[in-house]
DNA sequence: ACCTCAATGGACAGCGCTATCCTAATGTGG
DNA sequence: CCACATTAGGATAGCGCTGTCCATTGAGGT
């Protein structure tokens, strides 16, 4: 039977899992399990947890929380952690993640690592502490304090953006070397014979886009280290508007750039009209990642486009179903890209 | 005297408050009142205080943000509500605010309202679940409910963007109306007698900006109701290309534009270029906020700067001493705007 | 010398929830 | 008809920390 310790009045005016369970007529124990739902599936009968969802209504139960996390030591808070906030790429994936993870009740813990794997080392240590149900990281660039810490949390961890064959690593992603390969692989089809890189940023994936760049030129036989401008700078646009006009100084001759990001290349864009440089005329541009914008530019830019939204709603259901520790089929999801092909190639 | 339960093994490998207080000598709650510091200057002496941060050193104890939140009812949570994390104003902003407050010992949790009362309304709802310790919210037009919840939850609130002379109202932000007139006014400093308004999206702070436009215009003599074309749609770079071609067919007397926002404005130069529109000479554009790529438009966008980073470390300021029950001076910061004329006026 | 009062450390009792073990009731096979 | 497995509910005991009182001490006033 129930124990009847009725009626404490309960300090707060809080609406505690007590006075759900004592309104249902069931015990606390009872109630949380019935309003957890299929947890680990420690069965309830169907007509207790109707009693005890009903009182829960009515009462406007609304669980602490803080207590949760003391009582299991797990949070429902979800830890993010991207480079960057001024890169739409990374906004449009987060609305995604945020999106299905809060729908799903968590919270979303929104961490900006700036590329630096310190900083990011540092926010998984803070972040760690909260005991957060899942992590989602990006790449797979990290100091090997942030593994260890992401092992020995035992929390499970999504890494986005690239994609991995280690097994027991769980990611969601694209190749991009082969994005890499593809967009070169479109200029070399233009007729283009002397194709350029620039960059900026050098993060790991704008390496593998290089990589792929090379392995494309290589393959035609048309590869010249010198075309590779490789800037440690920011990315912005007017950046990519510099770094066309240093590439245009030094090699006359270049009559197509791959820039490793969109903002880049429009900045290029941008510049080339400035300068009179006829695009896709004289040289062709492309980006990467098909930012706000590239359509509208002047030709519109020939781009790839990174299915960050997809990689978020995907990310976000893996974690969701390793929080829950259902099986995951696959623990590698490539979502591959799509090459956009606009005026300016 | 401290008690002597000593040596409990404590099933979780966790080392708490209880292990440094062992480590240093004293009892837990000292041990607690020595490592939160001067929080209502309960004293503590200054020699325990050394001990105590001492052996938290040396066991590398990390206080349990669950444990405390459950028995303070308070979190270390700072929820920032903004309307889009696609414009890049909110975006710096952000960064801004989740700086000063990580960097005092806060998490921040972010929600997006995607411009929609009742979407910050159930944000909010879930937010105050977990007891944040304080809010920041995005300019004064809410829902009935969303006002009552923040009052009644005793949280501190700043808000943003916009300010206000109401008693009791916490805001940093500047001028709308201000900022909008002056903008104007620089327009028709310039000989313009026909200034077009250009505005999507219609939030409060658009408006704010039509006012100062309008109010401009009728002190002028040049007010001209026909000459508003307000868009109910999302704000973005296409959208403002096809309001100029709209102003331009219905209106060809038009000599300036003042979009609501740069994105607009941008995509009005792109298109200006694209349909041989001469800027200025045919007519002049400006944009507000002053967003990445403005400088970098053919010719450079003339706008508005607003100080959203100045905004989010004030904002954030502001809202520490709040929740540390400190005295604020000044309710309402008013951070200004900065005219920057550039090419396309 | 007495008393009051402020200052400092400690004991106690939770905050609201869940992990764990336990008990009673039901079903199964020999 | 009984031993035994299986199930569903409950009692107990914390999770790790802090609010609230209480005890002790010493200074200052009369």
């Amino acid at each position: 039977m129930v124990s009847d310790k009725l009626k404490r009045p309960r300090a707060s005016g809080r609406v505690t899992l007590g006075d759900v369970a004592q309104a249902a007529g069931v015990s606390p124990i009872t109630a949380s399990r019935a309003l957890r739902g299929e947890v680990g599936e420690r069965g309830v009968a169907a007509d207790l947890v109707a009693r005890v969802r009903d009182a829960a209504a009515r009462l406007a139960y609304v669980p602490d929380p803080a207590a949760r996390a003391l009582a299991s030591s797990r949070s429902s808070h979800v830890a993010v952690l991207i480079p960057l906030l001024t890169n739409t790429l990374f906004v449009d994936f987060l609305e995604a993640v945020q999106g299905s993870l809060t729908s799903a009740g968590y919270q979303t813990l929104i961490g900006v690592t700036h590329y630096r794997p310190e900083e990011e080392e540092q926010l998984l240590k803070s972040y760690m502490a909260h005991r957060p149900a899942g992590v989602v990281v990006t790449g797979f660039d990290r100091t090997e304090a942030s593994r260890r810490l992401i092992a020995a949390s035992g929390v499970p961890c999504v890494h986005v953006m690239e994609t991995s064959t280690e097994p027991g690593v769980y990611c969601v992603g694209f190749s991009q070397i082969d994005a890499g390969f593809a967009i070169t692989a479109h200029l070399l089809a233009q007729g283009r014979k002397r194709i350029a890189f620039a960059a900026a940023q050098l993060d790991p994936r704008v390496m593998q886009r290089l990589e792929g760049y090379r392995r494309c030129l290589r393959a035609a036989g048309a590869y010249d280290a010198k075309l590779e401008l490789l800037d440690t700078g920011q990315s912005s646009m007017a950046l990519g508007g510099s770094l066309l006009a240093d590439l245009l100084a030094a090699h006359p001759d270049v009559d197509a750039i791959f820039f490793c990001n969109d903002d880049l290349a429009q900045g290029g864009l941008m510049a080339a009209l400035r300068m009179g440089v006829a695009v896709p005329a004289r040289v062709a541009m492309a980006g990467f990642n098909d930012l706000t914008g590239s359509d509208q530019m002047l030709p519109p830019l020939t781009t790839v486009r990174t299915p960050r939204v997809e990689i978020g709603v995907q990310a976000a259901q893996m974690l969701l179903r390793l929080m829950r520790k259902e099986a995951v089929a696959v623990s590698s999801v490539d979502v591959g890209y799509e090459l956009i092909v606009r005026g300016s190639t």
